[in-house]
This record gives structure tokens, C-alpha cells and sequence, in this order.
DNA sequence: AAGAGCCACAACCGCGTCCTT
DNA sequence: GAAGGACGCGGTTGTGGCTCT
């Protein structure tokens, strides 16, 4: 039996807001609140959308202090950093940009980072050195795994692919197939509370966090859970692995030697990416990723 | 000038999780 | 503890605008 629906389909508008729409909604938020309940809200308002579509429209476009269109290179660092080390948790990435929504996030990924990255591969590629099936199964984003019974995630891949794209960067020679930072160690399936990312404090930045964040508990507990589960902490060679994997994103971000314009804008100096040795430079909920926690989720999952 | 193709973004959909009863 | 409803999230789709031919 299939979940009810949470509105009318039939009565219900669908498509683009329109101004007279978005003003109503907004009003009312600004007067009354939400009142708790979204899919009362249309109603109250007189509105013919579904309480989903309200709170979407409030959340990524009406709710105030919203940042839309040009990502300065911080941003990207940030998204880039918190991609690599926990996939698409879009919401989480986006809690760390204030006035940035996880729709922003994920559709500027999507449209230019993903491409700004893993485009440059392409290049690369006809240079490639690597066993000719590795390459294929990179480019066609599918089965890393022999049988093919299962496909990691899309996400998995991309976080894959960069590792590797990184890791071929700094030695060329070496296929990616034995970096110890792409394949984690195969252990058993121990699939705890990993993927439970569910946060209800998404759209909360950190600072707003504060001490009591439930999400630095979260990952926190996630970081102990690993090392419960085997996985030792970062060597220092694996250190200086991920400093050299921030430099490498920066080149293959912003290209060699080009420190200068992204997108038409200037690349600011002192770019704060993430490391171990370093003061946490963006509000991380204490977190600092860990190169084998890159993997973790999925690793547990897959059991590769 | 017009059509095709591409791109970016807004919005929708389905599912997992949480909360209330 | 179970069931139902609401919320929040990530993936996907639709659409308008832009560029290319």
C-alpha cells in the first residue's frame, strides 16, 4: 500500500511561483510564522500549492538573508572539501555557507563543480596510464566492483573518481587502483548509525549550532564509530596526502598557476581548506574529515 | 532569422526519519 | 510498541534562456 498523499494533486497549482503567490506566502510567514504544521499553511493562506511546495519556495527563495548566484572560490573550497569527505549531504554542506540552501549547493555542484573537476579528467584521460578497464569503469560512472551485482551510488563514484583524480595528479604513475586513500580496507558490514545523517538542523550554520550541536555529536559519534570499527587515524603520511589533495583540488578547480579569476571573479588569497595540522578554518562542527572517512559510508555499505 | 542543443535553476517527487497519538 | 502524519533530504525533472549552427 503506497504512502497517501500530502495534498490534493488535482486541486493543487504546480510550476513556477508567481509574485503575487511568493508575497502572500511571505506575509504570512513574516506575520504569523509557519505554525508548525506546512501542510496546513496553504490553506490558511488561500494558497492552491501543496505545504511541500510552500516550504520549499520559503526555505530557497523567500526565507530571508538568501545568497543566490556566484559562489566565491571559499565556497567552493568549502563544497569541494565537504564533498570529498561526506558525499552528498547537501544540507550539511550548506549549513557551513550561510545563506546558501541545499538546493543552491547541490544544483551549483551539479552545474559547475561536478564538471570543473571531473571534466578536467577528460584531458587527462588520453594520457592515462592506468589499466584500460579502471578507466572504464571510471568514465562510465558504474560498477567498481567485479560482478557488477551492485553500482555504488552516483555520488560514490564522483568521490571516487576525484580521490583518484588527485591521487593521479600527485603520482601519475601509480593507478589509483593502490592508493590506500581510494580503497579502504575491507572489513565487515557494521553499518551502525553512518548513514543516519538526518539532521534537523540543517539550515542552522554552525555558529548558530553553537556548543550543543546535535550535528557535532552526530559526527563525532560517526568519527569514534570508525575507529571502533577498525579504521586507524591518519597517518602522518596520509597527513600530508590530504594537504597535497587541497592543492590539487585548488589546481583542478582554478587550473595550474591560476590563482586569479573563477567565473569572472577574483580568487581571494589565504583560501582555507581543511587539514590536520592546521586551525579549523570554516566552522566544522569540530569536525575534521579523515582521508579513510571519506569512503566509510559507502565501504560499510558495499563491503569492498 | 530560426531551429537545435545546451545549460542553469527552480520545483517536484519519493523515501527515510521523526514525532505524536 | 504500532500506526499514521509531517518533515527534511537527495535525486530527478521541467522549463526558460542562452549559444551555436
Amino acid at each position: 500500500m503506497g504512502r497517501a498523499p500530502c495534498c490534493d494533486k488535482a486541486t493543487v497549482k504546480k510550476g513556477p511561483w508567481s509574485p503575487e503567490e511568493d508575497a502572500m506566502l511571505k506575509n504570512y510567514i513574516e506575520e504569523h510564522g509557519t505554525g508548525g504544521n506546512w501542510i496546513a499553511l496553504p490553506h490558511k493562506i488561500g494558497l492552491k500549492r501543496c505545504g511541500k511546495s510552500c516550504r520549499l519556495r520559503w526555505l530557497n527563495y523567500l526565507r530571508p538573508n538568501i545568497k543566490h548566484g556566484d559562489f566565491t572560490p571559499e565556497e567552493d573550497s568549502i563544497i569541494c572539501s565537504l564533498y570529498i569527505s561526506i558525499g552528498s549531504r547537501w544540507s550539511i554542506i550548506a549549513a557551513q555557507l550561510p545563506g546558501r540552501t541545499d538546493n543552491d549547493v547541490k544544483n551549483y555542484w551539479n552545474t559547475k563543480l561536478k564538471k570543473r573537476l571531473l571534466g578536467r579528467r577528460k584531458d587527462r584521460d588520453t594520457h592515462d596510464h592506468r589499466p584500460s578497464a579502471a578507466v572504464a569503469n571510471e568514465t562510465s560512472g558504474e560498477n567498481m566492483n567485479d560482478g557488477g551485482e551492485r553500482a555504488l551510488s552516483a555520488s560514490a563514484m564522483e568521490r571516487i573518481q576525484l580521490c583518484m583524480q588527485l591521487q593521479e595528479l600527485q603520482n601519475p604513475l601509480s593507478a589509483a587502483i593502490h592508493n590506500p586513500l581510494v580503497w579502504p580496507t575491507c572489513r565487515g558490514t557494521t553499518q551502525s548509525s553512518n548513514n543516519s545523517f538526518n539532521s534537523n538542523n540543517s539550515n542552522v550554520t554552525v555558529a548558530e549550532q553553537g556548543q550543543s550541536s546535535s550535528m557535532n555529536e552526530h559526527l563525532n559519534a560517526q568519527l569514534d564509530s570508525a575507529a571502533m570499527d577498525g579504521i586507524a587515524s591518519p597517518s602522518s603520511v596520509e597527513n600530508s596526502n590530504v594537504i597535497n589533495m587541497e592543492a590539487e583540488l585548488q589546481e583542478l578547480l582554478y587550473g595550474e598557476g591560476n590563482q586569479g579569476s573563477v567565473d569572472g571573479g577574483v580568487q581571494q588569497e589565504g583560501v582555507e581548506w581543511w587539514s590536520y595540522e592546521q586551525a579549523r578554518p570554516v566552522n566544522c562542527w569540530d569536525f575534521t574529515p579523515e582521508p579513510n572517512s571519506v569512503f566509510q559510508d559507502y565501504a560499510s555499505v558495499y563491503e569492498i
